[in-house]
DNA sequence: ACAAACCTGTTGTTTTTACAACGAAAGGCA
DNA sequence: TGCCTTTCGTTGTAAAAACAACAGGTTTGT
């Protein structure tokens, strides 16, 4: 099993945080995963299925996306090396999924049974815990952010989701002053708008006194300086 | 313990799911949890916190709350009894609470420990497995839900919101006629759209031969019948 | 059966946003 | 340094959404 544990992917990944190299061992092969490799193009899960197991994607690049009632395919999201794919809907109770998979690019993904993860193993092996807590912590920490994303997306205005945005990412520094991780196309898509417009508006907060900003380095500013 | 789980909101919890009387009081005492009572307008948790454990509210109601770097409050959420308050932030990774709780009512809460349902017990009670598997079934459903109201919200155009919404009702009932379980103002609210443009662009989509309703009863249409 | 409260659709007006097009600044690279 | 590419801000216009006000329908409670 040291295939697979000697692997930077498995190895850096949130799943295994805290679980040193000979831990791992043990616990891939009482978890005995399989490598599936899927060419580009190729489905990896479709919409309407049942699934009990979710992805580690080691390589390539996977395309999440819906179809809806008339045919209209919308791209959800992308999941590269290192995240996971379909953890949401394997770990969820018979939950039919709601989206399709689709290889972007040649992609070796690592499939993991949930039921396997969750039934601590017979031979109960210490650091299975572990695992099972690290899935946890990777579904509430999703949870958290999806939960964030949208309160700033549930502002009614532009500027209001703005000011939503902004004020979390100095919350989260700590400061007035901060740098956000994203340039301004990624902002705009982050919260749904349009990039022009949004960054009209930056200017206009600008000019209102309400910020200060260059490039990606903003600065929140309050009457009482 | 009986006191505990003789409680209907502790017994119908997805956190009790196949859990049977009997296993939950032995469970419960494992874990002994603390019931936590909240006059109105007292804080349950402080925004920039971090919490080690999360609430089961039996009775009351909690509102969750944001308040940003120029001091406008935003309510995120309500809380009510059966709902778990402050999983996410208490099963991630050392994260510091973004927003508070506050008693909206007088509200009761079972306070539970994380660590102590994430460690298996030393007399590692049976149903302790159950319990962590309910809990990242919850976390999971809720994470599924979130990514679903993410989807869309993020459609650019009212329209397309509305499309999106009202395809994933026909695809999880199965059929192109169904019924919504909102008012239209809860629509309106869910999508974080204005109720009277929403009306109106419904209206539009049925003129256009799009689809029909009426009250909360759908129907979609396609070009071949 | 009636009143009151609530929900829904409609319309006109105002505000906000998207869209398109472009020039300037910044960053990479030969 | 100079060229090329990417990013960012700006502007005018068109489209979309919010807002406000109201009327008809439905539901609820008495």
């Amino acid at each position: 099993m040291k295939k697979y544990f000697d692997h930077n992917i498995i190895r850096e990944s949130p799943l295994f945080r805290e679980i040193k190299e000979h831990e791992a061992e043990a616990l891939l092969k009482c978890l005995s995963p399989r490598r599936s490799h899927y060419k580009k193009g190729e489905y990896i899960f479709h919409m309407g299925e049942k699934i009990s197991s979710f992805g580690l994607v080691l390589s390539g690049l996977v395309h999440v996306i819906k179809e809806d009632y008339w045919g209209n395919r919308a791209l959800i999201t992308d999941v590269g090396p290192g995240d996971l794919l379909g953890e949401a809907f394997s770990c969820a109770d018979n939950t039919a999924l709601t989206v399709s998979a689709v290889a972007a690019e040649n992609t070796e993904i690592m499939v993991l049974d949930v039921d396997r993860i969750m039934s601590t193993c017979s031979n109960s092996c210490n650091f299975h815990n572990r695992l099972i807590r690290n899935l946890v912590t990777i579904l509430a920490e999703k949870n958290f952010h999806l939960t964030t994303k949208i309160t700033h997306m549930s502002q009614r205005r532009m500027r209001e989701k703005l000011l939503s945005y902004l004020s979390e990412q100095s919350s989260n520094k700590g400061s007035n002053r901060f740098d956000i991780p994203f340039n301004r196309q990624e902002l705009a898509d982050y919260l749904s708008v349009d990039r022009s417009a949004m960054s009209a508006e930056l200017s206009r907060l600008q000019n209102e006194g309400i910020l200060t900003y260059q490039r990606n380095h903003f600065t929140l500013l309050r009457e009482d300086n």
